[in-house]
RNA sequence: GCCGGAGUGGCGGAAUAGGCAGACGCAAGGGACUUAAAAUCCCUCGCGCUUAGGCGCGUGCCGGUUCGAUUCCGGCCUCCGGCACCA
């Protein structure tokens, strides 16, 4: 075992040898039968990129801290890691550099196991998962077969964002800005036949059950509100004119606002427009008109910015309340997605009804008046608050607009003119991918039986590998004909595999259940330890994913527990998102070329350094300002804890009885203050690390070396000989070092050893602190004068306010700020402060 | 536009059931040790004035509640994030 401070702190050595140790002995292997409460620490998993960066540092510096000290806290912990290996890079990789996207990552994924090594961080790497091996992404394809058959997966034609860089299509959630998540490019859209999961099935219970989530993040837990963006109305249906007995359908949120309107838009790609046009005079304008939106980019034409524009269709609807004859345009500012893609135009009371009837000069009726009936026609702007009285419309006159809504509802359902509806912006999950390294979709295409699963039995459907990687053209593994032909498993005709293969986030949408049984042959993972594991305690990750893969694996857990398997229906029951990590007023990455290696720091200053850095220079969820000097900083304190534990830890005492009040009761006042000292930083570590305040814990622990070195720097030889100082200080110095060592785990075990205990310190019970010994024994009073502080004094602990105020009144300098003034009160605040007002 | 979050020294950040603003660290300045440098150790460190005892100002801005406000309330400003023609 290397000497922790022969040659000064030498946390190379050091970390080298505990490394070692901790494999050689299982120190982290998940034990199966342990009585202890489960506590499952999870990081999100990472990408294989080839190198590890400082954000990852950073997130499993957090995510091992927590894991080491919920050991020490007494829970038996499952503690995985696994690779996030489908993905487009290796692809990049194979265009490039002409070599298979599996040999590509596998290699990535041995680098980064060990810079993962280095940091040395407590996985049990037994029940590793690697997503693009076929014993893991079969169960992609049981899972996604068990939801064909349910229906959740299914087959449609239509829009879809497509990326022209990545030469594939996107989900919703993975375009930003009209951008690609993933390369920036711009998004164009393009009709393909897509497979699509039934997320909007479940849109209720997981906008319901977010509620439960007291262990998340408010802000992330909006963001998925208001993304599956759920709105109440009312559908109503508005009979044609010259065809009495069709109808359109539109939704509004603004009921009482039925009245009010003065004409219908309906979505220009609506297939009810044709049918509305035919024959009348308008038919070839309207035609051309929809031809023009057809060609224009959806991400320009949905924007705010883009002036509303419509058309006359020559068509009528009849207004089902007042019977008047509503014109019906098309507009480019109404969605076909959303609602019935039909709505109902009350200028007065939406601003983009009223910018339309605006420009194309269409009547405007006031149908709510505002609280001070100021509100006269012409209006230059719609009039949008629900807060006044309803005006001109029929029976409902008089009511507010609250009222008024629930009334026409009521009629217009009794009438049998429409329904109550609720509506959600969240949209169905497009999968399918044009791209080689993912998960292939276990379909098959027969010309006699239609869409066939593969039989389970058969799973799973490897990816070939006689795949030409040109970068170019269509889908890559249209290009493996071995791949391609099949027999239909239900007529054996021959038949034809899909080859779109899987959005990777299908691959982390249910990893965390993998975890549990990673070696499972019959299921994706075993139903019972699933019961004992899940829901994972902890989940730590960046805030990127606020809304995707979090959604994505609510989504799941909810489908895997309809399947049966397991019994919960929320993954992640607390959620920790951690900053990223900031240089130059900038995230670090490869692009911005201000990246630091961490296998750069850890070389230069040790892993345990990297970690306390990392952990010091912010609370995790915030954002982490890279400091050069910073790393320093918490270099030199490693180092000033391990020369002092080295070289001034008295001898161990033969008294087998542990160090407690009882046994400083006696002692001198400075022995006394070692041992409350000690109490107060177990306390405030525990507490802080506890609410995740790592750096103040930190904080804590560097207060803790500076007042015992202190201690010693100012103790007198003959002091020094006390034994019972030397017990007090030996225990104090114990007490630092298992403290620290979740923190900086290589150093505290080296220091543990030097203390003459055998390893593992991680595999010890975290200290209890003696609440009567966490006060100090004197106070400092503050006594203020009219809420300005004039002097200070120290008292013992808990004395009488009486003599608080006695105390304070005899001060000069307080007798000199009251003067001759009559004295009004005196507020006094225990054991802190005393206010005299005069 | 809508919905969130945040504004504290030169910097990262502490402190809020209302009670000493600036813990801890970094940087900076001074000193000790050293032939010298690095490292280490000690001291100073919000701003302004000062007769060296103090005095005034100070937590984005303006107001309010209070003996007392970084903390609570009202109104603004700025920055960051999410959504964005969702009817």
């Amino acid at each position: 075992m290397p000497n922790p401070f022969e040659n000064g702190y030498q946390p190379k050595e050091i970390e080298a040898h505990w490394q070692g140790y901790w494999k050689e002995h299982q120190t982290f292997r998940v034990n199966e039968n342990s009585e202890k409460p489960k506590y499952y620490c999870l990081e999100m998993f990472p990408y294989p990129s080839g190198r590890i960066h400082m954000g990852h540092v950073r997130v499993y510096a957090i995510g091992d801290l927590i894991a080491r000290f919920k050991t020490m806290r007494g829970f038996a912990l499952l503690h995985p890691m696994g690779w996030d290996a489908f993905g487009l890079p290796a692809e990049n990789a194979a265009i490039k550099q002409k070599v298979p996207p599996a040999e590509w990552t596998l290699k990535n994924i041995a680098a980064m196991r060990a810079q993962l090594g280095k940091l040395g961080l407590s996985y049990d790497w037994d029940r590793e998962v690697t997503t693009c091996l076929p014993d893991y992404y079969r169960w992609n394809q049981w899972l996604f077969i068990k939801m064909f058959e349910r229906g959740l997966a299914y087959q449609k034609e239509g829009t879809v964002n497509w990326c022209p860089s990545c030469e594939t299509v996107l989900a919703n959630e993975q375009v930003i800005d009209g951008e690609c998540w993933r390369c920036s490019s711009q998004v164009v859209q393009k009709r393909l036949n897509q497979w699509f999961l039934k997320i909007t099935d479940y849109a209720e219970e997981l906008l319901s059950s977010a509620e439960t989530l007291t262990g998340w993040p408010e802000r992330v837990l909006l963001m998925q509100k208001n993304w599956i963006g759920k709105s109440s109305g009312l559908e109503v249906h508005f009979p044609l004119d010259d065809r009495p007995n069709e109808s359109l359908t539109i939704f509004t949120t603004r009921p009482d606002t039925l009245l009010g309107v003065t004409f219908l838009c309906i979505a220009p790609e609506h297939p009810l427009l044709l049918p509305l046009i035919a024959g009348k005079d308008q038919e070839n304008a309207v035609l051309s008109f929809i031809e023009k939106i057809k060609q224009q980019d959806k991400t320009v034409s949905t924007s705010l910015t883009v002036e509303k524009e419509g058309l006359f269709t020559g068509a009528y609807a009849i207004h089902p309340l007042t019977h008047e004859k509503i014109p019906i345009f098309t507009a480019n500012f109404v969605l076909m997605e959303y609602g019935t893609g039909i709505i109902m135009a009350v200028p007065a009371h939406d601003q983009r009804d009223f910018e339309f009837a605006t420009k194309y000069n269409l009547p405007i009726r006031l149908v709510i008046q505002n609280k001070a009936q100021s509100l006269v026609l012409p209006l230059s702007e719609a009039f949008v608050e629900s807060d006044g009285v309803l005006v001109s419309s029929n029976i409902f006159t008089g009511l507010d607009p609250d009222a008024a809504k629930k009334a026409i509802c009521r009629y217009v359902e009794k009438e049998g003119l429409g329904q109550e509806k609720i509506y959600y912006r969240l949209r169905d999950w497009g999968i399918s991918r044009q791209r080689y390294w993912g998960t292939p979709i276990p379909m098959i295409y027969c010309e006699t039986c239609g869409v066939v699963p593969v039989p389970l039995s058969n799973l799973p459907v490897l990816l070939p590998s006689d795949i030409p990687f040109s970068g170019k053209g269509v889908s890559p593994l249209l290009q493996s004909p071995s791949f391609i032909k099949v027999d239909c498993p239900k007529c054996q005709k021959p038949a034809r595999r899909e080859t779109d293969t899987m959005d990777t986030f299908f691959d982390s949408s249910w990893y965390f259940l993998r975890y549990v049984s990673p070696h499972e042959t019959g299921n994706p993972f075993d139903p019972n330890q699933a019961a004992k594991w899940l829901p994972v305690t902890q989940y730590i990750g960046g805030i990127e994913h606020a809304i995707l893969h979090l959604l994505y694996a609510r989504f799941f857990t909810k489908v895997i527990a309809d399947l049966g398997l397991t019994q919960i229906r929320e993954p992640f029951l607390n959620l920790l998102t951690q900053g990223m990590v900031i240089k130059d007023n900038a995230k670090m990455s490869k692009s911005k070329g201000n990246v630091v290696d961490p296998d750069h720091l850890i070389n230069e200053y040790g892993a345990d350094t990297t970690r306390v850095f990392s952990l010091f220079a912010a609370p995790p969820e915030k954002d982490l300002v890279w400091s050069d000097e910073g790393v320093q900083g918490a270099s030199r304190f490693l180092t000033r804890v391990c020369k002092m534990v080295y070289e001034q830890v008295p001898p161990a005492c033969s008294s087998q009885e542990p160090v407690r009040g009882e046994v400083v009761i006696n002692a001198s006042s400075g022995t006394k203050a070692i041992y409350r000292m000690t109490q107060r930083t177990i306390k405030r570590v525990t507490e802080d690390t506890e609410k995740f305040c790592f750096n103040t814990a930190i904080s804590g622990l560097m207060e803790f070396y500076n007042f015992l070195s202190h201690e010693i720097g100012n103790r007198s030889v003959e002091e020094k000989d006390d034994l019972t100082y030397q017990r007090v200080l030996r225990d104090a110095m114990e007490k630092l070092v298992v403290l620290i060592s979740p923190f900086a785990p290589h150093l505290g075990e080296a220091l543990w050893a030097h203390l003459g205990h055998l390893p593992s310190i991680s595999q010890i019970s975290w200290p209890v602190y003696d609440p009567a010994w966490t006060e100090s024994e004197t106070v400092e009073v503050v006594v203020q004068v009219n809420g300005k502080i004039k002097t200070k004094f120290i008292e013992a602990a808990g004395t009488d306010e009486e003599v608080l105020k006695k105390t304070a009144l005899s001060d000069p300098k307080v007798i000199t700020a009251i003067g001759n003034l009559p004295i009004k009160k005196i507020f006094v605040i225990k054991s802190q402060l005393i206010n005299i007002v005069v």
